[in-house]
DNA sequence: CCCTTTATTCGATTAACATCGAACTAATAG
DNA sequence: CTATTAGTTCGATGTTAATCGAATAAAGGG
């Protein structure tokens, strides 16, 4: 018994997007349409470098975004496939 | 600046659905097609009552479930509007 | 009136989370 | 090679959250 996959999957998907910086970071990536990087999020929040790379790494896990890396760069972006799937219309309302 | 409001109300409702027990609550819910106690899930889900009162007030409060009583009994719904505009599909997911 | 049932609140505990700065790694530019 | 830039990891800290049992309150039944 006790509680299904399905259900942690969801909740795992929610506990990530549960956090206030994590919206806004989707709401920034969202409207300006072009990737972020790590110190530009961390300078526009006025969040600590590492505190930014910890949200980072939480929504790639949750599969919320992608990562292209280019040297020592990352460039985040939107996995728009993994919201149309379990949040359809969510990210119009940012 | 800071984070907008706006924010802080998504990543609450977010929050509370963050929690896979709460997930379930709703499924059965959902699935019931009817309302339920505290007890009824309680003794369902395998966990004190006190702990199922404490989830079927955060929901309340994030305005996820509408609440009936009938003398010392309380009767928990979904509160299907609010999943309809904030979280469109979602319920049909469960 | 007691006893049972239903739910809430309280105090405590444990676990998880967000945050920082400092130390570290990797890549690039002089 | 050294200095800089980008990001991660680590250790610490304070906060919040989930959970329980016990105590409490409120309603109903015998």
């Amino acid at each position: 018994m006790g509680i299904e996959q399905k259900d942690k999957t969801m909740a795992n998907i929610f506990k990530v997007l549960g956090e206030p910086h994590r919206i806004e970071i989707l709401r920034i990536l969202y409207h300006a349409r072009r990737e972020l990087t790590c110190s530009e999020v961390s300078a526009q929040l006025n969040l600590s470098k590492s505190t930014v790379s910890y949200h980072f790494r939480a929504m790639r896990l949750a599969g919320l975004t992608h990562t292209r890396q280019v040297a020592q760069t990352k460039y985040l972006s939107i996995n728009e496939t993994v919201f149309e799937r379990f949040l359809p219309g969510f990210l119009t309302t940012l």
